[in-house]
DNA sequence: AGTTATGATGGAACGTTGTTCCATTCTCAT
DNA sequence: ATGAGAATGGAACAACGTTCCATCATAACT
């Protein structure tokens, strides 16, 4: 018998991981990715540095655990009972718009695959191309090229967050993209230069979701089968 | 009249950037990400940090412009005349080729999209293209999906060697990730549960080339038309 | 040839970071 | 009340990118 009470609380503001993982959240929110430190975020808590690692074994520790989060939530809040590819591209662009909203997601997802969201995203594209109709022995290679999909432009989002983050304007920063673009030499870059005037006016969901509809063209190409599709 | 003599050479050791961006991707190659910092590269190169500075700009610009030598070596690499599909293939797996022996350069490409080797890319993907049929109106979304899965498998590749530097075996590596995906509750992940046995034995190199062709075929599925294809 | 301005060099020093260490405080079960 | 272990907070450490500066080598000019 005697069953251990749980822990009381320590005291109202007591440290616990998860509002370790709160903090760093809004600090990566609010000032980017360059501005959390454990000792702004140590600031933040009104601890000390050597406090936070009671709760958190490192900082990749911390940024997995705060990108999980945000991943979770997007998981969580998908519409359910849509058509096969609809589900899809809902999956795809409430994943987009996540990361659009915290850029440093986009840093983390690019670069850790052992990290805990992946297996989400991988799960939610898989088992959604069971209705769309793919065979078994082809939706693992379907699946990864939606997810490196996600990824590649999640991973060139953060990286464009990271270079306007001071500028105001975004359209003027593409602009000077476009303009490096055009000062290349016309003889050996003729179609970057062709491309460069769209450059500052194109919409990046909207490409992310071209891209995913180019995928899914291709696997519906490359599967033809009696299945309902649409 | 009086021309300026060409400036002769100080030493036979004499430092420029083309050889600290040598010596740079020595260590890379060799030592890994990790192992590059301004201390190791000016004992390599028998000098002190200061002096590296008057050649290079900061870390940043060294590791572009390494980044850069890679990729361009790749580009001129590439066989000629072969047909559109064929060239964007072997394209594709030259770059997938070069970012496998050298993961560095994936971690690169994946975080920053101002690199001068970006425009490289696009330029040949681009290109090639047109070759593919595409019409004009649909060439940027098009490049843009397959550069895009290039770098999304460049940053995964480079995680992934990050991961197992210290490993000695890959296949064992992905295995207790296999092994960890197995451990996920079967409920509320059965797709990864089942592709999970899958993710040891499968060959990255494969797969990717399988991305590419699922999304050329989605190309061509959205863009019908007379031009020859194969 | 001697002088001078500038190109280059090498190493010390600075500020910031992630992380470790440790003395101290707090809480609970006895 | 007391001891043990959980938790805290801040000092200290090592490593990094970068800056600074005293010094040397070379080319141009008298």
């Amino acid at each position: 018998m005697a069953i251990k009470k749980q822990r009381a609380v320590r005291r109202t503001d007591a440290l616990s991981k998860e509002r370790i993982v709160e903090a760093a959240i809004e600090i990566l929110d609010s000032d980017g990715e360059g501005a959390l430190t454990f000792r702004t975020l140590a600031a933040h808590l009104a601890t000390g540095s050597g406090a936070i690692y009671w709760h958190v074994a490192n900082k990749d520790d911390l940024l997995a655990a705060a990108t999980n989060d945000v991943i979770a939530r997007v998981m969580a809040d998908l519409p359910g009972g849509a058509r096969p590819r609809e589900a899809i591209r809902a999956l795809a662009l409430g994943l987009f718009d996540a990361i659009d909203a915290h850029p440093w997601v986009g840093t983390q997802l690019s670069r850790a695959p052992w990290l805990a969201a992946i297996p989400q995203i991988f799960e939610g594209f898989g088992s959604r191309l069971e209705g769309f109709g793919v065979p078994e022995g082809a939706q693992f290679d379907a699946t990864s090229t939606l997810v490196i999909h996600v990824l590649g432009v999640a991973g060139q989002n953060a990286a464009n967050a990271r270079l306007h983050a001071h500028r105001t304007d975004r359209t003027a920063f593409l602009g000077e993209i476009a303009q490096q673009w055009a000062q290349l030499d016309p003889a050996r870059y003729p179609f970057v230069h062709r491309v460069a005037a769209q450059l500052p006016e194109h919409d990046d969901r909207e490409q992310f979701l071209v891209g995913i509809d180019l995928i899914l063209g291709g696997i519906e190409a490359a599967n033809p089968g009696p299945s309902p599709r649409t």
